[in-house]
DNA sequence: GTTAAGTAAATCGTTGACAATCTCCAGTCA
DNA sequence: TGACTGGAGATTGTCAACGATTTACTTAAC
């Protein structure tokens, strides 16, 4: 667990340039998914770039790079905006992370060895033990390392790269802490399935159980999310807009 | 007056594209799917941007999104060269488009209308006459623009944008004119199957009967360059590294 | 004749400054 | 009182120049 954060946090995107736009990159990546630069909000390239003492051309390539990546939006003559997402977003977001997911797993029935399965095994019984203390904090990153693993195994790098991207923009979407009472336990019932389908090297099964553990989820976090929002429905004009904190 | 702001206020994609920076990546990207700067070939900023009549800065924020869209490698301090694509590349470029493709079928088959299906009808009637005189020139477009209705009718803009982009990528590869007699028979009653699908509004059919066309297009394309290489094979030892003309 | 070091040219990465555009607020008029 | 016009301030878009790194060529030594 400590692998998967220390993998996921310092070492690519900064060994990917050691060029200056490469660094504020990552920081401005940071910012974002922090929460410290709000959704809609302005990426003002002075204060950046004053903030990061350097000049405004590496920040202005950083945001063109984010911009492209779908963290930014921009607007000519008026600057970059963190890229605010609304329901539909979202929907999308689900909809090509299901088929992603589905294509890797598919994927994956032809290369996978059996110390691999062996592994995934293993992440697959430390999230039962999670799902059953009920504990969401130690089951989430072994969740994301268990479909990190089977990306992987795909070998696939244009198919690792849009996954990835595809997860950094749904954080901007901030769903930490939205989950029901059952929720960890269906998904691992799903990861037992998927497994099932990647033991017995059938690629189809493969796929439909991958793709439908992502669109269950988004059913799961929708539901979540509809039950918070009817709730506290004070703001409820824009509450499909807002981002949950 | 009214001519005149309907003229100059066209269209936010069209805003962009009037940046400096957009023209200059518009113009970039043309130079290279053109193949006027060869695949492996260094892209000299001053030469660009002397070309074209602009400054370096534009021509950099270009390169950069280039880059992040995979139409151009960048290696510090060295510069950004077009990307050269070997057969591993284009097997992933094939695998994630058939990926894509499937899941654009199976996510049609619930929003498809009659009037939608008569058009890909249409289209499929018209690849039939094409194939069945052989004429490549007049299948290809439409082959296009079959793929590209369903894609815009799932409706997912992150989808339809990583699709054309994988699109783009794969033109780096230069394979027209690669067509082995049958190809655009067989590829037209998979066209066919496809249809049949999407008529019977079946998901699970759809994905496959559009992930295995993709799939049947990579054999088809790789025989035809098997083929080629061999016969050809004076610089057999570059040969999995070229590109074709 | 071949290899290695050193120098010069070329190119990239970064910077600061200038011009164009937009935003915001005050002032004016109906 | 409300809406519109004008200008000041701020921000982005673009440019030209400087320093750092790489590449290529020349020269010298083995």
């Amino acid at each position: 667990m400590t692998d998967a954060t220390a993998r996921t946090i310092p070492t690519v995107a900064q060994m990917r340039e050691n060029s200056l736009s490469g660094v504020v990159r990552h920081e401005i990546e940071t910012l974002i998914l922090s929460g410290e630069l709000p959704a809609g909000g302005r990426v003002n390239e002075n204060a950046i770039a004053l903030r990061l003492g350097v000049s405004r051309g590496p920040v202005r390539e950083a945001c063109r790079g984010l911009v492209e990546q779908g963290l930014l939006d921009l607007i000519p003559n008026r600057g970059v905006f963190v890229r605010r997402l609304d329901r539909h977003d979202v929907e999308e977001v689900y909809d090509l992370r299901a088929g992603l997911t589905g294509l890797a797993g598919s994927l994956v029935t032809a290369r996978i060895t059996s110390a691999e399965m062996d592994r995934l095994r293993t992440l697959v019984a430390a999230m039962d033990v999670s799902a059953a203390a009920g504990d969401f904090r130690s089951f989430y990153p072994v969740n994301l390392e268990f479909h990190d693993v089977i990306l992987q195994l795909t070998g696939n790098s244009r198919l690792i790269k849009s996954y990835r991207a595809l997860i950094k923009e749904f954080q901007l979407f901030r769903t930490h802490g939205l989950v029901q009472p059952n929720a960890l336990r269906e998904s691992n019932e799903e990861h037992h399935a998927i497994l099932d389908a990647l033991e017995h090297r059938d690629s189809v099964a493969a796929y439909d159980t991958s793709y439908r553990h992502v669109q269950h989820g988004k059913q799961r976090m929708f539901a979540a999310f509809d039950k918070l929002t009817q709730a506290g429905a004070a703001s409820a004009d824009g509450a499909h807009n807002r981002t949950i904190e």
